[in-house]
DNA sequence: CTCAAATACTTGGATACCCAACTATTGAAG
DNA sequence: CTTCAATAGTTGGGTATCCAAGTATTTGAG
């Protein structure tokens, strides 16, 4: 899932490093894109480090407080597991992993679908509606507050990461 | 690790109603710093995605690809666990993991470190430098050619994820 | 020189995620 | 109506990643 513990910085930047090999073996009309994905690839671990990092003490991993949000967010706080895999863009069997979980700490409580019963509903406890509101608390402050950029480069970084987005079909 | 097989498409964009939320729960200061950081985690799960379904028919992961091509670039093609580990910003434990699947298919070996008895060298073997060659040309060509990005998009993504990942000490 | 601290790697335990396969229901076609 | 395809969830199997702890070796302090 995370983390990475704090190694020491690198001397030079790997992307770019990589970037000239790409050239290098005649792979130069690829560099570029080669370049944004492992950026990104970066770029994710190193923000999730730092979201896992501020959830850890919270006994709450960063996919567990995704759905957390996502019923508190949803009318009455209950939605169908399949609603929640397609929203956060997961696999049905990470859905019915990451609600064992959640259900287990009394954070959540799974209900039948009042008329189909081939659903099953994931529904907010008031502990996990105070977790979840706890958690993103302490998120707001220690990281989404200092996302480490600008705030002219973290608007074009959302603004990007949409286009690439929408045209990859995520919404 | 992956994938997600390929939902249909939201109707919105998850990000901005989440945005939304947060402004109207009094999070607003926090709002643009969530967006980043949902953006970066979505496109980072969809990237991946489309660069395992390139590796998966040549029997690699992206964990697996990373090794090989550091090996590929390194002078003699053997390099130090540790070095990798420092490279890739993954888990020493990682890494060992990663190399003993590597080892199992033969496309690396392990050889003792010529002076210092802690380090172990993995060294990529002929079919590992031939299979990292025809992986990089196959995600040349479906993926990296083709980022689903205007090529200033790329390269402000670029930029940007750069300027982030040095302020948090990627290199 | 000796011994404690640092470094390198592995192992065991845990979480998350995917896929394939399977059960239960619902829905739609005939 | 009956039947078969589609939908919802779960289970079992596999990979990746992290952390904590343990072993081996090297390095540095005194």
């Amino acid at each position: 899932m995370t983390s990475m513990s704090s190694r020491a910085p690198l001397p030079f930047d790997p992307v770019e490093e990589a970037r000239r090999h790409w050239a290098g073996h005649g792979w130069a009309d690829a560099a570029e894109g080669m370049a944004a994905v492992t950026s990104l690839m970066r770029a994710q671990a190193i923000v999730l480090a730092r979201v896992e990092a501020v959830l850890r003490p919270l006994g709450l991993t960063f996919a567990r407080y995704e759905v957390l949000m996502l019923l508190l967010f949803s009318g009455r706080g209950s939605l169908p597991l399949s609603r929640i895999g397609e929203r956060l863009q997961v696999h049905p069997a990470s859905v019915t992993n990451a609600v064992d979980r959640l259900e287990a700490t009394g954070l959540v409580e799974r209900t039948p679908h009042p008329t189909d019963r081939r659903t099953t509903l994931a529904a907010l406890t008031p502990a996990g509606r105070e977790l979840a509101t706890k958690a993103t608390e302490a998120l707001n402050a220690e990281v989404f507050a200092r996302p480490g950029l600008p705030a002219d480069d973290v608007r074009t970084l959302v603004d990007v990461l949409a286009t690439m987005r929408r045209g990859a079909g995520d919404f």
